[in-house]
DNA sequence: GCTTGACCTAGAGTCGGCTCTAGTTCCTAC
DNA sequence: GTAGGAACTAGAGCCGACTCTAGGTCAAGC
């Protein structure tokens, strides 16, 4: 890292999390808006551009988005402004997804809590014997 | 299927969800609670109880339990009466594991939802062109 | 000029969780 | 007795998302 604001490969996995493997994959999978430029010794030098961009990326992967919807997304920003309705709907059809992802964990929580409910009085009351063996 | 409670494993398939394929790989995974009768011809005959535990068994994997866990939770099960404390830890870590990722979507839903307001708002604005184009 | 360590490529391997294939058998109805 | 569908087995294949391997190259320090 020097104070220009490139970075390294090594500098992008400490700040993002990612490995090496994961960068160079993500980079052959086209998931950058933009091309990773080169040194002359053909080294990746990434900007803070980039890690902002991993950063986010890594909020969409972790809410459960796949590599395929996060593709579909860096095609409408790499083909350029004038396409926003598009990529807003794209965030906005992630966002259900992601809602209702947590009402279906919310639900099984609830069945997970009884379960965990049951056992527990039934381990306090000692009768537990009789759990699952009707 | 007949009055006595037995049922085929297409009865179960249509009382699950879960397909041919996966029950007889639930099967061979031992992550049935108990072994899984025959007919004399060497059909699978299944239970009002064996559909209880697998519609519980759905929910716990939509939940995002993995089958190693399933698998142990099955094992102590197997293991007879007398290990209910250890199935109650279990339970309890995976609550708190459900618990957990109810925390980290809510969290990236902030961020999507942020990114989805100011999408919204240049889009409406007519400035999206600046999105993405520094 | 040589070591060291970070980096490069293409491509193979891994893992979880099914899903499908191929070939056979069972069973119900005509 | 035969057609048809449902079921059986063992094992291969698939998908997503990495992760690792093999065999180099690059760049800084001694």
């Amino acid at each position: 890292m020097d104070e220009s604001g490139e970075l390294s490969i090594g500098d992008v996995v400490a700040a993002t999390g990612l490995g090496v493997h994961a960068l160079r994959f993500f980079e052959r999978e086209g998931l950058f808006p933009r091309e990773i430029a080169r040194t002359a010794g053909g080294r990746r030098v990434y900007t803070r551009a980039d890690v902002e961009w991993l950063l986010l990326c890594n909020r969409f992967r972790a809410s459960g988005m796949p590599l395929a919807t996060l593709r579909a997304f860096v095609d409408l920003v790499r083909a350029g402004p004038g396409n926003e309705p598009e990529r807003l709907a794209l965030l906005r059809e992630h966002e259900s997804a992601v809602r209702a992802r947590i009402a279906e964990l919310d639900a099984c929580l609830e069945i997970i809590q009884h379960k965990v409910a049951t056992y527990e009085s039934h381990v306090q009351a000692g009768t537990a014997a009789s759990l699952w063996n009707p």
